[in-house]
DNA sequence: GATCTTGTTCATCGTTTGCTCATTAAGGTG
DNA sequence: CACCTTAATGAGCAAACGATGAACAAGATC
């Protein structure tokens, strides 16, 4: 499939004159790499090196360096959150210990990402109203409702408060912060330690863990 | 004692002539403020504005900024870890979930600062080696006598690892994150929020907790 | 292969950056 | 009060910054 023929959709990497939507995409790609690694006050000549482009290049995609920033969260804020989850924590035919254990699985495989991570890290520390934004999502759509799981399957016991699942939360989020911001060995397994938390966590309201 | 004499010890706001000493400590301490807030790279007019002083008077202090940046590292890491800790992890005539709960409380009250929290924030993100150093002096000082102290407790369960403390101490440490870096609503009582962490944790290893 | 479109480069502007150094004046000493 | 030390200023340099616009050339169309 495919063939050599000039013009075709493959990419080359020595093509110079690419169509406007995959320029500004790889450019995008490329930023995201780099203000995730140097933080947001990268400068655009560096970017447009990595590139190999000349950088005023950069400035016909994008009219300010903080619009090609908004795009930056833009890319890298999507797909951050399954539209699956809020199903899989609702769905009382598995016991919540499995239910945790599956979400923050798949939770984690998102989120323990190195360019993430940083520009998360990087927006947050800048201000970005996004970062406050996508807490309050992750609260309502995702802590909240699995709060309300947990009370059900804890039902005659002390009841787990909102700050105690933000606490396992952070316990979990941390891993990626000592791996990807302080650059720290973490375990080899992290779903094992998940497992554990989450273990622990419902254990001490009389829940069986996963 | 002091008076209103000329030449006295006490700091005048619009005194123009300082004694060296007391001029780099206090363009060092406007430089911890500043730089929490805007991050390692704001730059130093900025700075010799908020101290209602001339720019070039901050490199007759500091030969570069990054030797600025080091006196903040520098002040800011200082008194962070306290020498009384080891001796009230290991002090067995208390229980340990007393002594955790204390801990974590002298512990917050020194890192729950909201300059602290994003200067070593943004130092970890800039790849500093002080945050590598500050970790790992946590983990051998303070995380393993505690582990050590706990499986003492819990001796015949079974035994938490040090990843389980990683996981407790990070959920404790997600609280100032979300107040100082992403400045979220975060409990009034932080402490309560703490002792329940500390007791789930405990409990899940059959130890009493606080 | 000549022509046309437009993605890309090149040169450069105006500003800001870290940093320097000659000059000024604050404040203690006689 | 005049004198002297030195903290502080002010003017400015070289490099780097985001951003602009004219000139160029890659590649499709006829």
């Amino acid at each position: 499939m495919g063939g050599t023929e000039p013009g075709g959709a493959r990419l080359e990497m020595d093509r110079r004159r690419l169509p406007p939507e995959e320029r500004q995409q790889q450019i995008v790609d490329e930023a995201v790499r780099f203000f995730a690694e140097v933080g947001l006050d990268g400068k655009t000549r560096e970017l447009a090196k990595r590139l190999g482009v000349t950088q005023s290049l950069i400035f016909k995609y994008f009219e300010t360096k903080q619009d090609l920033i908004e795009a930056v969260y833009g890319r890298v804020y999507l797909e951050r959150i399954s539209p699956d989850w809020p199903a899989l924590i609702g769905d009382r035919s598995r016991p919540i210990g499995e239910r945790m254990s599956v979400f923050y699985r798949d939770y984690g495989s998102r989120i323990f990402d190195h360019d993430w991570m940083r520009i998360f890290m990087f927006s947050g520390l800048a201000g970005a109203e996004l970062n406050k934004r996508y807490l309050n999502h992750l609260s309502r759509t995702l802590l909240e409702p699995l709060l309300k799981e947990i009370r059900v399957a804890a039902s005659n016991t002390t009841e787990p408060t909102l700050e105690d699942l933000w606490s396992l939360h952070g316990g979990i989020v941390y891993l990626g912060i000592r791996q990807h911001i302080y650059r720290m060995p973490t375990p080899e397994d992290p779903q094992h330690e998940i497992d554990r938390a989450i273990g622990r966590f419902l254990g001490s309201f009389a829940v069986e863990g996963p």
